[in-house]
Formats: structure tokens, sequence, C-alpha cells
DNA sequence: CGTCTAAAGCAAATATTTTGCGTTAGAGAG
DNA sequence: CTCTCTAACGCAAAATATTTGCTTTAGACG
């Protein structure tokens, strides 16, 4: 098989002219909320500093917050520059706390907030668990005990805790609540486990 | 102390005029999603139908997604017509069940949305963890059995996973996700749990 | 190199949002 | 009860944003 050449095949014109519009609007959405702020962005603003007609942005990304959201998803990169040690009880804990630093931040927040201004409310309003899957099963490969549980349990009993927290509610979030939630989650699926314990 | 005459004291021209806008601005909102969807609902429609201007709509709610998402958290009223037998056992499954599916169907699903789209990304984005707060309480304050859990666990293991993934994933939820998930955390703070046992 | 078309440009037509200023309802004092 | 005082509303003009019909262009494919 030799090199494909166009990089991108979901549109119906994907290289060429299409693609550096698309590069140029996202550009100048990052340019513009960095330095004004996602307040008051408009259209008309993005479009004069792309360099491009503002019905061209209207006949794709339909409106500002589409446009925005998009952005917002093709941004996140939450690499996780963790080097797994191979015990669970420390890898998934610390994991878990940079997570939480990078989501619960002023960016991290600001992404959030923008996907989901751009949610439908059917399909999903972003990649943002698959972004997190592979950092999650990178750790799960590493350990050198056996694993009995999966990714999404791990989903579960620490991501949507925190997401949930971020979103619905009012209080800072304690700086431990996504690490804590692991360790009693690593310590729930220990093989030495005491069984009931005390709650939360 | 005597009774308070005014029922509002947030505003500082709480009742009379500015209430009876509000309502009509509020009602208005409601029929007319009921009517054509809330795609392409705008706010000179809203206020034509209200009976006001539209900059009184814009001075008090600044734009169509504010006024959407406020009117969306005065109807969340996802009220438990549910009798507790009792047995955690039994209730909060059947609890967990019929939260679901009030959240997992189209008017659910709408709610959120539109209350999302009014996220600021720091405030809470709704009441929505409160208005479940007290059905919890009330199931486990039912409870024949002590229990050694708080609400704030529940919320935890049950809730945020459902709004996470409802959220945050493509595929349709499984039926039986909430109620899956409150059988395994009422299992797992049962006195007699055996413990380990294998994950999700 | 020529054809064919999705996507971009342009500009006129609409629709919306913003704003300044006059008006009104209703709270509180006397 | 009447008077006063002001937050919130109405109105209309101005400023912006959005939509739309038609033309032009880039680039995929034969």
């Amino acid at each position: 098989m030799s090199e494909i050449r166009s990089p991108l095949r979901s549109g119906p014109r994907p290289g060429g002219r299409s693609l550096r519009v698309q590069e140029a609007v996202h550009a100048a959405v990052v340019a513009l909320i960095e330095e004004f702020g996602r307040e008051g962005l408009t259209v008309p603003q993005v479009a004069a500093r792309a360099g491009v007609t503002p019905s061209t942005i209207y006949r794709r990304w339909s409106d500002i917050a589409t446009l925005v959201s998009d952005v917002a998803q093709r941004n996140l990169r939450i690499d996780c520059p963790l080097k797994p040690c191979g015990r669970l009880s420390d890898d998934l804990p610390a994991w878990a706390e940079m997570y939480q630093d990078e989501m619960d931040s002023t960016p991290g927040r600001a992404m959030v907030r923008d996907v989901l201004r751009g949610w439908d409310g059917m399909q999903k309003a972003c990649p943002l668990l698959d972004a997190v899957r592979p950092s999650i099963a990178m750790i799960c490969d590493a350990s050198s005990e056996p694993v009995n549980f999966d990714v999404e349990a791990v989903i579960d009993a620490v991501v949507a805790p925190l997401l949930t927290r971020m979103i619905f509610t009012d209080a800072p979030l304690a700086s431990t609540l996504a690490r804590d939630a692991a360790v009693a989650f690593v310590e729930r699926h220990s093989p030495n486990a005491s069984g009931s314990g005390r709650g939360q």
C-alpha cells in the first residue's frame, strides 16, 4: 500500500481550499478567544480574521456556538505524560489527580462549556471519553497484577463523578475528589478487599 | 414573626409588573417550543407571543439561550411518585430506573441540553442534583436497616454515570444502566457483602 | 488539458440585537 | 390616600448579524 495523498476523507471535497479555509477559521477562533475571550465573539469577526466571508462560515458551521464547539473538540488533547509504575494503587490515583487538574482549570472548564454549547442533546457532545480511554487502558496494561475491571468501570467511578460535579455543582471541587474516587475504586477491586467497609 | 408580604425578595422590584412579564415570557417560551420546537426559536418571536417588546427580553436575559435555560430549570420537576417499601435493595434500583426513564427521554434530554446551553462554565449549570437529593434522602430515611452511605455517594454511583454517558456517549443507553448501578451500589454497601467479586 | 461541481466570494435583502430616551407601575414615606 | 421616586418597560432608530441568490474558483477526475 502506497501512501494516501489526502489526509482527510470525510467530505466530498476534503483537500485543498476547503481545508485551508477550515484551518484559517479554526486558527482565527483560537487567536480571537485568546485575545478577547469567548464573550462577544462573532462570526463576522472570525471571518475577517480568517480572511473569508461570513457566509462561508455560516454555511459550514451554521453558528458561532457550533464553530467554537468544533474548535474546542479539536483542541482537546489531554495527553497523559504519565509513566505507569505498574501498581494500580499508585498509577490510577495519580492519573485521576492529573486529569482533574486538567479538567477543573479555567481552560478545561471553558473547553467543556464550549463543547456543551454545541451539543444537540442526542449525539454525544464530544469525544471527551474517547480521549480518556487510552490513558486508562495504558495504566491497566502496565499493571503487574491481574486487572479485574474494565475501562468503563473506571470512567463510571472516577471520570463521571468529576464531570458531573464540575457541571452541576456550585462549590469548588475538593482537589482530591478524583484521586479519592480512584483510591476507593482500586481498593474495592483489590483481590484482598475486606468487603463492606464504610460508605463513599 | 408575622407573614412576609412579598413572596420573592431577590430583585429590587420583584412583584407586580416584572413578575407578570416574566411569567408571560416563560409561558411564551414553553408554548412556542411545544408548537414549533426549540430550533429556530428567536427572541422577537417570544416577545411577540408574550406581548412585550424584544428589548425587555434582551435586557433581562441577554439572549435566547439564557432564557430557554432559565425556563428549562423552572420546569425541571422530576417528582418521585415512589412509595419506598423500606428495603434499599428494592427501592434504590426502582428509583434509579425511574430516574433514567425521565432523564433519557426526549423531553429529559432536551431539558439537559437547554440548561447546558446557558451554562457559563463556572457556576453550576442547574439545580439538577439538588432536585434529586430529596428523593434519595427519602428512600434512605425509609430504610428499615441502618444506612452506611450518604446521598452524595448515591449521586456518584448512579446519577453521575447516567448523566455522563447521556452527554458524552453516542450509543443509546442500556435501559438498565442506572438500575444496575444502583443494584451494584447497594450490594457493595450491604452489611454482609462478600468483598472483591468481579468488577462491573 | 478539459470538464464538472462542491465550496467560496459577493452583495442585496432580512432579521436580530443594541441603545437612548420617554413612560409607567408600584413600593415606600408622610 | 396622595406624593415621590425609580426599576423596569415600551418605542423606534441605529448598528450588527444572518440569510440568500447568483457568480466565480479551485481542484478532482477522466
